[in-house]
DNA sequence: GTACGGAACGAACATCGTTCGTGTCAAGGT
DNA sequence: ACCTTGACACGAACGATGTTCGTTCCGTAC
């Protein structure tokens, strides 16, 4: 290596560890090489140290993780809500949510997929978005169920998108990976799968943009058009009933 | 160790390595342990081999996570269309989807998201699934549309239920979780939050199938009530623009 | 001036996926 | 009956990961 040999403890003055310099040295690394890039050594390397020194200030990989991910939600921004455009501005506010988990920090939907964050700054992003959904009219049940529902759209379609936009090592590997799948549904054995083979070109039609708005729209409206009375009703359901599925859920 | 120090060159009879051993192996561990605990060394030891071994059927961890989750998808059942309860079946299919991904083979639902899978077994239910939407008088268009959607609520539904029902080393940490997220939506600063301080007690509210379930039914209405006339539209987007989010997605 | 305590560090450990070179064994040709 | 060959299996090792241990440094309070 070109790095000097000599120890680090003689250098001059090194600015100081601290939590708040390491989750941003975190997410520069993950801004220009994406999460996946930001390993315990990488990161003390960017900031001239050792990994044992980064455990002073942060628990582990997992905690750094969810540092990451609320410093980088206090970067989506929030407007206040107007009730005439709040079908627009939850739109825009989904954007920007997907946008910062697969472009700004690629590989960031990871990370909020593998928990369910309730920091400041994502409850900022949560509260916004409720209340959107309460100017358009939702009834509690149905706001609160979009919420739930609508994260989990985003989250996932902005770690479907960072599959597909790698770090920019390989622009070919992209377009064999949409080969692939092209060629999966269009040219299905029309014998064993007639119905995958009649809809393939439909199923591969559209940009990505305009299906991300189209779902949002399609869980909106399904939200409005079906009927919440008698479902998730008052009293918790009984629950030990093992045939059900998911088993669970957080609830009181 | 207990184990006997002789090479295991000379054990009597070994029954034969291949890769339909291997993933049987690798499923029998990921159904006792979760997929998690499939590591190549464990699968080695559970054959009695040595890791490198196996390279000689699976090319690599990624290829083996493949096959697991191809081989575990034929596992699901599949019934023949009855275009009179398309509905019905519809929620049943996605429900044994949602099983075999966080019950059966806990944690299967992170390959199942990793990538997107092309398998003749895959196939098979993205057919069936398709075919009850037809049934149910989907367009070409929203049928296709749906079967994105639904395998990406399935998909995400399960790997968040993944999260709650970790191996069973554990059960109070369960609860733990259950109770974290719990207290930050029902307990949520009013002042900051108002929002989500009322909608909090809505928010943990009814028991995970039935939230399941009517996310499907949601999505469903959804795309019924949404028109898809004029969006997804025959010809191709145009591409280049920057701005739009997400930035592209498979296509012809 | 000195002792104390947190911060930083070098080295190491356990585990992971993967590869290399060699050993083994059975089948097939001579 | 012997030899050759080639695919398979294996032990050992490599590089990279997260994490921990014991020590060293340095600023500060006494």
């Amino acid at each position: 290596m070109a790095t000097t040999p000599r120890s680090r403890r003689d250098r001059p003055a090194k600015p100081a560890l601290s939590r708040e310099a390491i989750v941003a040295a975190a997410l520069e690394i993950a801004a220009e090489e994406g999460v996946e890039a930001v390993t315990m050594r990488r990161l003390a390397q960017a900031l001239d140290t050792g990994p044992a020194s980064l455990y002073v200030y942060v628990a582990g990989r997992e905690a750094l993780e969810e540092l990451m991910l609320e410093t980088a939600a206090g970067e989506v921004e929030v407007e206040e809500t107007d009730p005439e455009r709040w079908r627009e501005q939850l739109h825009s506010l989904l954007e920007r949510m997907g946008r910062m988990m697969s472009e700004r920090y690629p590989g960031m939907a990871k990370l909020g997929m593998a928990r369910i964050p309730v920091g400041d700054n994502v409850m900022r992003i949560t509260e916004s978005m409720l209340s959107l959904l309460k100017a358009g009219g939702a009834s509690d049940q149905a706001a609160a169920y979009a919420g739930d529902i609508l994260s989990m759209y985003v989250g996932a379609i902005a770690y479907e998108q960072s599959l597909y936009a790698q770090p920019a090592d390989d622009p070919e590997a992209i377009g064999a990976e949409h080969e692939r799948i092209h060629r999966a549904f269009v040219a299905a054995d029309p014998g064993r799968y007639p119905t995958v083979a009649a809809l393939g070109p439909a199923m591969v039609r559209g940009d990505g943009h305009e299906r991300f708005r189209l779902g949002i729209d399609v869980i909106i409206n399904g939200l409005i058009a079906t009927p919440m009375d008698g479902r998730l009703s008052e009293p918790p359901a009984a629950l030990g009933d093992e045939e059900v599925w998911p088993p669970d859920a957080p609830k009181g």
